[in-house]
DNA sequence: CGATTCCTTGAAGGTTGTCAACGTTGGTGG
DNA sequence: CCACCAACGTTGACAACCTTCAAGGAATCG
């Protein structure tokens, strides 16, 4: 608000307001008997009516169709997430959800969605919250598919699936069990499984990171997390020293 | 819906409550005076408290850093659009939205968006709408940088942005201007300046489209719809006739 | 145990990136 | 008006990355 001072107040009281959202939807969520799935089935097939769910356990991911017989996975879900706010309000399209792992969930309807979530404040609050936080997912995804290689790619997905799990307090080490295929992983990154393969096991060789039997154990944190930043290019140092002009994006990003 | 008969009146009303919060977040809007900035600024740097804005001409981009030195463009806003939604309710990391032209834009401070906007029902569910929109485009991007070649990332970029235009009513023939520059092309797509430059002669050889000086002229639309659909890979006639092994994301959905 | 999927590895080829150089454009100031 | 400069566009040669194709082994499930 333009009234000084109040913006630190303002914040904390957005904080409350999205917590109380939080508490809300889960209790709207709780309303519901927890359903348990097996892996590799579709959400939306299973559960007959359209709606939003929660995962208690267990992994999902979203796919979508390029062409006819080739589908891609755009994002993935643990335990926690919440799925389906993205295409609630779109009529059309009918999202795919599949579940990774056997799963329990938790759904709310669409309507129920509609007439009570959109009409307390606070929820509607943390629901855009949630989409936020989604859409900033793809876009973390988005970078690393479009700037990154395959090593850079891997990287990012190890370290994302890491930090989300480790916020989720449901892990403690740097390991984790990663419920996807190589093939899921292709999918995932925009690579092909052998070459996923190829690049796992160079991972392994040069100790940084092991990925084997769907287990995931991070050995060199450092190293990973430099590979999810900088494109292993030997002309990267040559950046620094290069003529005045620089890349575009940058130096419009200079002009500033 | 469980209630026969009335989901298509639920849906009606669902219709209307979005037109009315278009309306509604419109008006706040137009309460604020428009503003007028140069190509290749960021707008959070023009506009000093931090928002949500509408472009009501022009075209601008949203960055992401994937190291420093290297920001890659993820999403491309064109007139009519509301940016800033997805990092409203996000403390940290403030977006970088940058200016392709030179725009006049429209803006409401976060303050006012919480306040105002999030307590009426319609206006919330109208930017939930937004919200599940830019996420759509972002899927739409990812499944496209992941799953094609060069080729088809721009015809699905040309024809993106073709279809965005046309349903705003901007423009009438297969013909529009595109104010990204060819490295900006590159950065949106995940190619390099001289691929993208590359594949641009060929697809006008082809008389598939033509993009020379920041104006697309669509030659040949159904090749176009083809390319972004179809990656051009001589074995792709083979899925039919392949074995029963066939891919395993393919067939985790044939077991639905 | 068979069958299916997944994983793994090699060889070959295509797509894309890198490097380097030059042409073009648009804006600025002498 | 022209020179100059910076950014953008264009092209060629080459290398790196990644895909495709093929085949065999390992794991999983009924």
């Amino acid at each position: 608000m333009q009234s000084t001072g109040s913006g630190l107040e303002q914040s904390a009281r957005l904080q409350d307001e999205l917590v109380l959202g939080r508490r809300k939807l889960s209790a709207i969520f709780r309303d519901s008997p927890p359903r348990i799935l097996g892996a590799g089935v579709s959400l939306g097939a299973a559960c007959s009516s359209e709606g939003i769910y929660q995962l208690r356990a267990g992994w999902a991911c979203k796919l979508r169709d390029l062409s006819i017989g080739r589908r891609v996975i755009v994002d993935v879900y643990l335990p926690g997430d919440v799925i389906g706010l993205d295409t609630l309000l779109c009529t059309r399209r009918p999202e795919e959800i599949l579940t990774l792992t056997s799963v329990t969930v938790e759904a709310i309807p669409a309507e129920e969605v509609l007439t009570d979530a959109f009409s307390d404040r606070p929820t509607a609050l943390y629901i855009a919250w949630l989409l936020g936080q989604r859409q900033r997912r793809a876009d973390r995804l988005l970078a690393a598919i479009s700037g990154l290689d395959a090593r850079g790619r891997l990287a990012t997905m190890v370290l994302d699936f890491y930090t989300r799990l480790q916020r989720r307090k449901l892990i403690t080490r740097s390991e984790y069990s990663l419920p996807l295929t190589q093939i899921q992983i292709g999918s995932y990154l925009g690579l092909t499984v052998v070459h996923v393969n190829r690049v796992l096991r160079a991972l392994r060789e040069e100790r940084i990171v092991n990925l084997e039997k769907h287990c995931v154990t991070i050995l060199d944190l450092a190293r990973l997390t430099r590979m999810a930043r900088d494109r292993a290019t030997p002309s990267a140092m040559r950046a620094s020293t290069s003529s005045p002009t620089e890349n575009a994006l940058l130096t419009v990003q200079a002009a500033d």
